[in-house]
DNA sequence: ACCACTGGTTCCCAATGGATACTACGATGG
DNA sequence: CCATCGTAGTATCCATTGGGAACCAGTGGT
């Protein structure tokens, strides 16, 4: 497997070890779009909520305080004038986004190869 | 951003554009987990369900159908004497299984770096 | 007849996701 | 003084999904 500086094995297919957990967090659509939308510099809320065309702001608060407690990215709030509240990556959270850049890439660069029937209708597959 | 063959330029973070459907298919734990539980070899239903540990016989079907439709996974029956079915890896998921191979790689190498508070605790954002 | 094995399905409930509306805060402006 | 705007969210409601446990079908074994 790989173990890791502790000592113990940690495995994603083991549903006690935290890395399941981790995974869990970060093998998620939002999670993976709003990392993404932070790799070239800090951005606010509302930034945020149009990058991530669809989401809706309950989803989002939730997503990036997931991160935050996480400590994937930090969240900076300016008490000026018309407040604003700006989200960053911390260290940890652009390592992270290493990965999660190559599966977005890959989506992308290899959309046209997916069955044409099912990419049309994102709820191909609820039969009546 | 990213255009592709087809002269259309695709867009995960577009909510209409087809990516955003099979990143949601990709970025997600059991996917990630049933994808990459295939890359050495076929397994069977029983094998998934015991190498995907916690994960439940109805999301394990829905996860392996949802692959099967969107063409990552075979599904094939031998109608033997005990039946048996195997599910495998199409080129096109065994490609997937990249990108998604370095994410759970990431997970493991770097699990030590996260808060230990919320590793410990899988809901501990869960207030009363 | 009865049990075990394999590969699911069905049922039910809790958690999550998503759309829409609303709040809090100070600034601006009539 | 009250209304309105921008920003960053909450609140509320409902549909969908996730998850656990039980059950089912077909066959072989005893």
């Amino acid at each position: 497997m790989a173990p890791t500086s502790c000592g113990r094995t940690h495995d994603v297919y083991d549903s006690s070890c935290p890395c399941r957990h981790m995974l869990d967090l970060l093998a998620n659509k939002w999670s993976a779009l709003a990392l993404g939308a932070l790799e070239d510099g800090p951005r606010r809320f509302g930034a945020l909520r149009s990058k991530l065309d669809g989401v809706s702001p309950k989803v989002l608060t939730a997503t990036l305080r997931r991160l935050e407690e996480h400590g994937l990215i930090d969240r900076t709030v300016y008490p000026a004038v018309p407040l604003h509240v700006e989200y960053s990556l911390t260290p940890l959270g652009r390592d992270a986004c290493e990965p999660l850049a190559l599966l977005r890439r890959w989506v992308v660069d290899n959309i046209e190869r997916f069955p044409q029937a099912v990419l049309s209708d994102p709820r191909a597959s609820v039969a009546p």
